[in-house]
DNA sequence: GCTAAATGTGAGCGCTCATCACATAAGGCC
DNA sequence: GGCCTTATGTGATGAGCGCTCACATTTAGC
């Protein structure tokens, strides 16, 4: 990736999240560093100011990248499914992502602080980031049986599940309590998640109050 | 707290803690740095090298006091409460830590990098650290019927709830979908936990095989 | 009261993010 | 083609960071 012809780059922006996303991946979100991304790219440190205002401008890009990469892998559309199993294959996905890519999962949700409680209120939201939940947590709010209401008990105890148990498998909280071997592990997690399928029951006979 | 009668501190240790809690507290992980903890407790920058490794030991000495504080304000001991209602109460407690100390909750679960992928396997597992969660798992082992099994899909399903709304909130990804002021925010999310509650019934009636 | 261990100091190394004036290339317009 | 504007990359630089070192000072044990 250091294929440069002349003074410019051709596309440095693209080259940085691409730079930023390795190392994210393989060191975590703190060896994203901005001198390592211009390195990268075999260009000069300061390049990187032009393409972004800073560090965490850099890292919300990368950011926002993985939430691409995990809409990617939870987009179920398997018509020979149940809601449920539907609902249980997209929580599979998301653990599975989680447990296989531990440092891109955790920068996404705020493990470096990205436009959170900081001295500057940025006034760049960038948009991006901000949408880049959206298509997951509108098929949860389908396959949830709460009827595409993104609000609903039964949308947010879905999300709040899987997203618990990723972080608190990524964050080594499980230790003694599920395999430590991965794809164990993703096992054990995803048959947790099948005690948890009576809250998304269909109603049918016992819907008393109206 | 710059009190310092001679060359010597006193309790430098414990100082450089509580100069640390304060800054994540008011500003996050991020603000701990450990010159700033020096010169909080009136003492030179170098010093701190003398009670801790690293920057990370005094960050994890202080997320243990987060665990500390945490297990105090769900410690739970009421007898006149049912299970459920104690569950209820226990997970009501969590969220509401999580939203009052957002910062120090953060770095309590992993908000830098405490422990986890980095360079050298850290030789010294910080055992205050390790045990922090424990009492407070092993209570929410009880009150979810688990019978105190920390390994139950009830107990690790329980726990999920309310550690992922707790993040999920945190991380503002929650943002169109609960509401922003603190107190209704935490009322509303312990209005979610209630629809929970069938995982962690009482089987009694259809107990059918055992 | 002397010595050994514990604790604090100040200088300083190498790294970081970020900014600056300046150099170079690309693109629109005639 | 030639010209000017804009976009993009450079190198030097400043300030802050974690961390280490030789050295100063205090405390504690015998």
């Amino acid at each position: 990736m250091t294929k440069r012809k002349g003074y410019h780059h051709g596309n440095l922006r693209a080259g940085l999240v691409a730079a930023g996303l390795e190392l994210v991946r393989k060191d975590g979100a703190s060896a994203l560093t901005t001198r390592a991304c211009a390195q990268w790219n075999g260009v000069s440190s300061s390049a990187v100011f032009r393409h972004f205002r800073d560090r965490r401008a850099l890292l919300r890009a990368v950011a926002a990248e993985g939430f691409a990469m995990l809409a990617r892998t939870t987009a179920i559309d398997d018509p020979g499914l149940t809601r449920q199993d539907r609902l249980l294959a997209i929580g599979g996905a998301y653990l599975r992502f989680a447990i296989n890519e531990p440092n891109l999962f955790r920068l996404m949700y705020g493990g470096d602080a990205l436009d959170t409680t900081d001295p500057d209120p940025d006034p760049d939201p960038d948009p991006d980031l901000e949408a880049a939940a959206d298509p997951l947590l509108a098929q949860t709010a389908l396959a949830a049986g709460a009827e595409g209401d993104t609000s609903d008990p039964r949308t947010l105890l879905a999300w709040s599940i899987v997203h618990g148990l990723a972080m608190l498998t990524l964050d080594n909280q499980l230790e003694g309590l599920v395999p430590s071997d991965p794809r164990e592990r993703a096992e054990r997690l995803e048959a947790i998640l099948v005690h948890a399928l009576p809250l998304f029951a269909d109603v049918g006979r016992s819907e008393r109050r109206g």
